[in-house]
DNA sequence: CTGAAAGCGCTTACAG
DNA sequence: CTGAAAGCGCTTACAG
């Protein structure tokens, strides 16, 4: 048996009705008396009949499959988060029939990157696409936004002037920072510090702020000798450390670190001082990372819960995609704090 | 600007000549001058036109993308090396103009799970396909190799009889087992036991295999009590302790793990018993997971280059589409010895 | 060098 | 309830 080039004049001749019957079967329309039906289904089915999905989108169907585009700058393979949002939304997706494009982005900036992606789309290979990592209104995908594409576009908010096939999720950061600001001011400390993601990201934007309105609440000072910047990388967590150090300023009595790959390259590098956490110094992070909890110390940080929010994301994407509704859609997911060994009473 | 629902036939318009000229410029003929492909060219780019994918694969071009297909019972997600599985892959065809359309399977017996699969390939979704973590000889696999779709399968070894279509990698197992073996027995140890992975794929049977003859050859015995079932994941390393200790028969002086998730299983375990790796009994794995060198104690292990293997198979599986070469392809990649702190000489 | 035309495998008004 | 026919947007022999 080899390739089977069996197509739909085929079927309708073997189960001796019209090409538009196969189409009507295959099709669910209710027009198909149960007799014809079965005995076209029985013939599809015996001989492994598929019917040519670029045929099926040519002549007007969905391609059923959505573009997932991560953008980073070389943490892509080696993070387990990635991993997890990856296969978050295959399953979620696949769950409503529909496939993943997956497109790795690493430059950003790159134009033939940019074009590349905008070839998946123009092409219509995708009916889609989820955007993860990308800088506050990245211009090339706002491109495809104003183009009428149904785009989902994480760790971002809505504009003024929302489009209907815009999907945007966050999380509340601000409340995430308030919770870490709270539990380390009910520790005792009063000297705090922070580490930054990225700025040009959404994330990185209001985690800051949220970090500075959570001190004012909490009648705190922020020093900025001890603001840090980062990147959400391990290595940009690590590489703060050594600028406070070569600050040759007084320490904080605790950090709190933009995500937790921040916060394992910042104890890594506190460790490189002798400095011992959370005996010496206490460090709170952000995410809860898989590895989180079996780091030495275990990580305190703040729950967030991507998979959740990917979940909701394709749903929504795919709802807009077969429905084209033209409601609004924003996801804010909250955040929660996870207290574990790296933070101590002071 | 909305959705540009621009075509060929508008492109030639524009250009003034026929959708004859606007394709031959797409698909780089020849036969067409400097001035008219210019002109051709130039329409294009102004109006931001992209060729319909749909209707060029209906045409006869290919769809430029393959599947990919990870079989996992549970893991999938939690895994570290999965995601540098993934990306591999998909910037290994990225480089060649080629996307990537991943497919988680659960449960690689569930008829409608494997129908979706065919579906996939029948669709002409896919010029052809990878499948990792398959059980050696899946007969479903088995079914799309003769119906000639291009497929490439890790873990996995050629037949008699081997077919044109089919690519096959493994990984040199019985060398990485003799340098594991050697290793140890130089360290003094000759009571060694052994955590078996999933013994339904290739490389579950072939490392076993390679851990008895390697035994043989250094002049030692293989202690039945000592060989433990696994599965390749980290919770079977833990129970094969527990089993082991529940037999209440002499200790093995080290062990031999499938994989290092088991042998950060079995080491959870260990611990649990009061046993301290290496200083009361040495452990090994094997891959050199992204996690063993950051692990405590650092895990001895065996590497292997995944992301050379996929890179390797992604390639090939892409030159077999494209050419359709009768030539018969299988890598087989070595592995070798990575000494760091689980192993302790007696 | 280039255009007209057939054909890829579907879906879906249209007509009966 | 069902078939004949148009049409989706391309590519590529074919003819000139």
């Amino acid at each position: 048996m080899k390739k089977s080039e069996i197509n739909s004049t085929e079927i309708a001749r073997l189960a001796g009705v019209s090409r538009s019957t196969v189409s009507r079967v295959i099709n669910n329309y209710s027009n198909v008396p149960a007799e014809t039906r079965d005995k076209v289904l029985k013939v599809i089915q015996q001989y492994n009949y598929f019917p040519n999905v670029s045929a099926q989108v040519l002549a007007g169907k969905r391609a059923r499959t959505i573009g997932l585009f991560l953008i980073n700058q070389g943490s892509v393979s080696g993070d387990i988060l990635t991993n997890m949002l990856i296969v978050s939304v295959i399953e979620h997706a696949s769950a409503h029939g529909y496939y993943v494009l997956t497109h790795i982005i690493r430059n950003a900036k790159d134009t033939e990157v940019i074009q590349n992606v905008r070839e998946i789309f123009f092409q219509r290979r995708i009916d889609g696409g989820i955007f993860i990592g990308a800088s506050n209104r990245e211009p090339f995908i706002e491109e495809l936004v104003e183009e009428g594409f149904v785009i989902g576009i994480v760790d971002q908010e809505l504009s003024d002037h929302p489009e209907p096939n815009r999907i945007v999720s966050k999380f509340n950061n601000d409340s995430g920072m308030k919770q870490a600001v709270a539990y380390l001011a009910g520790l005792g400390h009063s000297q705090i510090g922070v580490i930054n993601g990225d700025m040009n990201r959404l994330s990185g934007m209001t985690k800051y702020e949220g970090f500075t309105t959570a001190m004012g609440m909490c009648g705190l000072q922020v020093n900025p000798d001890w603001v840090l910047d980062g990147d959400f990388n391990e290595t940009s967590g690590y590489q703060a450390i050594q600028t406070l150090m070569q600050k040759g300023v007084a320490l904080p009595s605790a950090i709190i670190a933009a995500n937790d790959s921040v916060a394992f390259g910042a104890i890594r590098g506190l460790k490189e001082h002798g400095l011992r956490v959370p005996d010496d110094i206490s460090v709170i992070g952000f995410d809860d990372h898989a590895m989180s909890a079996k780091h030495h110390p275990a990580l305190t940080t703040i729950r967030v819960d991507f998979g959740d929010m990917l979940k909701r994301m394709t749903s929504y994407l795919i709802t807009k995609i077969e429905q084209n509704t033209p409601d609004i859609k924003e996801i804010t997911i909250d955040c929660s704090l996870v207290v574990r060994d790296s933070c101590r009473r002071i």
